[in-house]
DNA sequence: ACCTGTGAAATCGTTCACAGCA
DNA sequence: TGCTGTGAACGATTTCACAGGT
């Protein structure tokens, strides 16, 4: 297929796919057809080869798919087998969480730094990371390398930050600021609103059960 | 229009919707029409109708909606004039911070208890809220009337603890680790999953930019 | 016989455009 | 005239179903 426009939907897919895969090849599984990898992992088989198909033909009719070599290509189309570099704007409970977490379980991403506005967390370290005055942002991100940056600050900040992010160059932004921002063409932003993903659970709560005792 | 079926993506909009609102009233608007709305905070006009006629008949022909009162209808409908309270599994540093963030910033949402299976977590005060042991789940679970489960814990448990909660009749479950999870039909569960939204912004980074300097 | 890659169909979601009411 | 509520058009995504390769 090897068109231009991916689907965000698709590239997350990919995500999943990688990890069953590692699972697979820790088990010394070779090779793996779709309809196996379907319904072992709750997915749906032709979903996978249209996904997969969008990158290459990376099958092999009557067999399936390698399964070490499908998990490289994957590696290398969402670009994991580069190390990417976090910096972190916001040094309260949830930026110190994720420098932590992010750290722990990902080993594709290192967090460089920390920034936050307060001079009383200025020169903190928090774990292996520092905290740096947000003024420098753009002197330490080049400094460290930094090319993605994760905005954890109250929600009227975020829109200066993202425009100091933004002029630093960085063009990959997480946000867990419970506001929309308003990003350059060049910029990917994913906003982790925590706040709508609360009120729909609450939604879902207030909604009367059935009569057989099933949800709406 | 009085559907049945609502969708997670119009469900989302309405928190939106209200956080809009919540601005409007802030400033002492008294009505509002959807394009007035969609003008200001980016969104469509024909969608924020279509959205809200799924639950009545709000708006005035001429006139828009009354501010006050579509706030106070969505806020119902997002059973948020409820209070909630949320258990949080994994007294971790991702625990901890969420246990601050719900309760610096969400009235509706109290975190009432902390659990963990390391014994020494357990009986610590993480900021207003005690650490329980996990195994005493179900009985703290009722006796503090938790109504929200937050599943914090590390991939390889979040399966076991998910059922853990769906055995204290718990109907509402966030998960953060980075692994879905299958959960009974009368149960929500929504998942937050960083580790596929962090990969998917290296896929963005890894796209080669476009000879005018955009990207794909 | 098995399994991929892919058109075609079905489903789901968004946007348009306008009838109808204040 | 201004604006809602909604059928119809459009667009995106998922699923089906099968031709064709091994």
């Amino acid at each position: 297929m090897k068109a231009d426009k991916i689907s965000e939907l698709t590239t997350n897919r990919l995500s999943i796919y990688l990890r069953c895969l590692n699972e697979l090849a820790s088990e010394g599984r070779k090779t793996v057809s779709s309809d196996i990898l379907a319904k072992r992992f709750h997915l749906n088989s032709a979903q996978i080869r249209k996904d997969l198909a969008c990158f290459g033909e990376f099958g092999v009719r009557g067999v399936g798919y390698y399964v070490e070599n499908l998990r490289d290509q994957l590696t290398r189309i969402l670009g994991l087998d580069h190390h990417h570099r976090v910096g972190i704007i916001g040094a309260g409970r949830l930026g110190a969480a994720l420098a932590d977490y992010y750290g722990f379980t990902q080993t594709n991403f290192t967090v460089a730094a920390l920034f936050d506005a307060d001079p009383g967390k200025i020169g903190e370290q928090i774990g292996e990371v520092k905290v740096y005055d947000v003024a420098n942002f753009s002197k330490i991100a080049k400094k460290e390398s930094i090319d993605v940056a994760v905005i954890a600050v109250p929600a009227q900040f975020a829109q200066p930050v993202l425009e100091l992010i933004s002029k630093a160059g960085i063009k990959a932004v997480m946000n867990f600021a419970p506001t929309p921002l308003l990003a350059g063409e060049d910029v990917k932003l994913k906003t982790i609103d925590l706040t709508i993903s609360l009120e729909s659970l609450s939604y879902f709560l207030a909604q009367p059960a059935l009569p057989n005792g099933q949800q709406k």
